[in-house]
DNA sequence: GGGAGGTTACTACACTGTCAGTAAGTGAAT
DNA sequence: ATTCACTTACTGACAGTGTAGTAACCTCCC
């Protein structure tokens, strides 16, 4: 936990090196998911057999942990100077995320695919996603209470589904752009869908559906439709 | 190839076991994901061998195309006297279906990792879930635009994102809730979300986040957060 | 010269799919 | 109603492949 530095010396051709795996193992697991996407396939795109991979992260299952900790760390790069937009700019920075990631179909795939198999059982990438979600809806839910302080107004009990609601739309259009990429539009969605969310939130409107006392006790059985 | 396959006439007892088999492997597969699902875990549970199941399916693969194929059709029976509902009804349908899944994590789990798993190179489900997808998407189009038809307003440009969108936030709330079911409260959340994108829908207001002209071309880098 | 960054060679599985064979039907024709 | 020709529903053994991990050895760089 505290000091992870598993490996004491760095030299810097070393520290490329495991970059360069990193990345290539996002682009296998991306294409092919953690489960079939063999450690063969990573080595050779670095030019190296599959015994120098497990030379440097142990064992495969560690190996995706590093995939995944390693793309939080750019990402953070990525905006180091500025720090995380909070209040409504938080919500202008998802909108812009969906836009840019529309150049990057890789990295899309690697976390739509990764995200729901961490659901099956002993995913050793479980831990990782459970605990990145929870982050990620605390996060949103700080940024709606924000923008209420500021406005004046207390946030409502709705805000905990909106944050999850905004999360699960943003997954739930990659999923289809990345079977469709003609048919749907990643960005245009995902804005007008946040955009949507976020002003049901704020600025909540009498039920067009008709919801509060709605019976959930259904025999009915459509799982997805 | 020579001796194919002509059918196999049913007998009723065959029927049975090949729709205990398809039970099993929806069992298998959402516990397992279809790449880590293997054969003789699906056998044992309906008491054959594996090559048992190879004789009634031909291949793993498509057995996989025959789970999926055999969900769509119980779903149907499951609302058979009344057909699908549409206007307004759609969309309180898909909020009963969520609330309704709630108690059926297994077959939310298997459509979860699947559809995700889908995605993946030359995977076996593709065509099924870009198929079903273009369906759904359509189908609440179609529903759009009747209750815009009925009310005498003419459908916005936005009901395309809006299909997309809300089978979006469908799917992702139930991977969120497949992590954390403690956090997610997946009919409701649901519902608020459907709820919030219909009314932006049909209802549209003033933006509260300003999008009209915004530069996508943004030098930022983070994949889903 | 000692350790980091590899390699080759190998072990040990976990699976899928094939095949030959068997037991239990099925459906005429006898 | 029994026999004959054939089919269906399997089993058990195994081939073949893909793959993670291990061990021993090489080979530079500091």
């Amino acid at each position: 936990m505290s000091t992870t530095r598993r490996t004491p010396r760095a030299r810097p051709e070393t520290l490329a090196k495991r970059t360069e795996i990193l990345r290539a193992a996002t682009a296998t697991f991306g294409a092919k998911g953690y489960a079939r996407g063999p450690l063969t396939e990573i080595a050779d795109q670095v030019g190296i057999t599959h015994a120098g991979i497990l030379h440097h992260f142990g064992s495969k299952d560690q190996l995706l942990v590093e995939v995944l900790k390693f793309r939080d760390r750019t990402d953070v790069e990525g905006l180091q100077d500025q720090r995380m937009p909070d209040g409504l700019d938080r919500f202008r920075h998802l909108v812009r995320t969906a836009f840019a990631n529309e150049s990057r179909h890789g990295i899309v795939q690697a976390y739509a695919v990764l995200s729901a198999e961490s659901v099956t059982e002993d995913h050793p990438g479980r831990a990782y996603f459970e605990e990145r979600y929870r982050t990620l809806r605390q996060d949103l839910r700080d940024a709606f209470e924000d923008v209420c302080a500021e406005r004046g107004i207390t946030a409502p009990a709705t805000v905990d589904r909106a944050a999850a609601s905004i999360l699960a739309v943003m997954d739930g259009l990659q999923v289809q752009w990345l079977l469709a990429r003609d048919d749907v539009e990643l960005g245009e969605a995902s804005a007008f869908a946040i955009e949507a969310l976020v002003a049901a939130t704020l600025d909540p409107r009498p039920p067009v559906l008709g919801e509060p006392g709605a019976a959930p006790g259904d025999h009915d059985a459509a799982a997805g439709s």
